[in-house]
DNA sequence: TTACTCATGTAAGTAGTTACATGATTCC
DNA sequence: GGAATCATGTAACTACTTACATGAGTAA
């Protein structure tokens, strides 16, 4: 159900089209909540429907248009509903942990090149968020520069330091991930020998 | 696609009906991924279907009867494959950490309390877990056991010890949590002042 | 006979995935 | 004229959620 509430939050940076909002979730707010275009089109639509944006159809060159969403009262309203309502988990679904409980029926060398990956991947995951922070903090970030452009400049260190904030969970959860595997691998080294 | 080899694994260490199946996911490989009884029966059937299980109708009191699954050949051959196959990761999408990115949008007390609870549900989570692991290391767990059993001895440790780094993983995953929630709490302290 | 456990399902809906499909615009 | 970008969709499928539904067995 967060799809709905990452296309309010950007939007109320900025107007954008269906296009642009595909782009930030690829290079911003997607860092926490990815879509694929074929989910935020209809999203788009039904949304509009319900009233929580408005869309206006602009020229685009000579013959083309393109439809640009905003966001309405209704839909500042959900968006502060939503942040203060209590969270909603997933339920606890982790393929990973659970084939890590019966490696025993890998091939310790495939299991090893797993957990090397694993670790590997948050690495590079751990470097990308790092950098997220530094841009953000750094008020680097066109988006948020637009945020905080209609915004008191009381609020905006507020701002910022939720966005660094977030980004910090990724951090200390990618160190989690890349201490497992390697405890992971020390382990699969002890069985060896 | 983990929820087909969640159910080999468990019916690796001894064959049962949906029902027990059920209460185990509830109690055991729940832990790492749950699913509802309403999503079990119906794979139960497919699988049966597909050959990676197979069916035997027994006779329960006088006129009922109930239906054991066990694992084939194909089934074990399938868990053998998907144990050192390369992990395949879910979308990056965390709905909390992307609420807590626009909590300047958020009523300082909601997010608070929001925050409060996310540090309390991991310390549940952690003891659960912990004590999961020492029931786990005592091998007090009766499905463990049935699976030692039929294990020759010199591969019990090894696959004592991978049930044990899972659930390690996921205390790691509770500690970090907690620890990212204070500091949010401190955040928030902070920017009340 | 009542309550609880054992046992097995279905149905409708939401969310997300993968793949396909089309056409105008802009820049070289 | 061709390639990359801007722009917008649809279709089929899989996984999961929430809720409903039924009946036999067992023990007090």
């Amino acid at each position: 159900m967060s799809l709905r509430h990452a296309i309010l939050a950007v939007l109320t940076a900025e107007p954008m089209t269906g296009y642009d909002l595909v782009q930030h979730f690829d290079e911003s707010v997607g860092f926490l909540w990815t879509a694929p275009q074929s989910q935020i089109y209809p999203t788009l639509h039904t949304m509009d429907a319900e009233g929580l944006l408005r869309s206006e159809v602009q020229p685009r060159g000579a013959r083309a248009k393109k439809r640009v969403y905003d966001v309405t009262a209704a839909g500042r309203a959900e968006l502060a509903r939503w942040t203060s309502e209590r969270n909603s988990y997933p339920a606890d679904r982790d393929g990973i942990r659970l084939k890590a409980a019966f490696y025993e029926l890998a091939d310790l060398d495939a299991a090893e090149q797993q957990l090397r990956e694993h670790a590997d991947r948050y690495r590079r995951r751990l470097e990308q968020w790092q950098e997220r922070i530094d841009a953000i903090r750094a008020r680097r970030v066109p988006l948020l520069r637009k945020r905080l452009h209609h915004l008191s400049p009381d609020r905006h260190d507020a701002t910022v330091a939720f966005k660094v904030f977030a980004f910090e969970g990724q951090i200390a959860r990618a160190r989690s991930e890349i201490e497992w595997a390697e405890r992971g691998l020390e382990l699969i080294r002890r069985l060896r020998s």
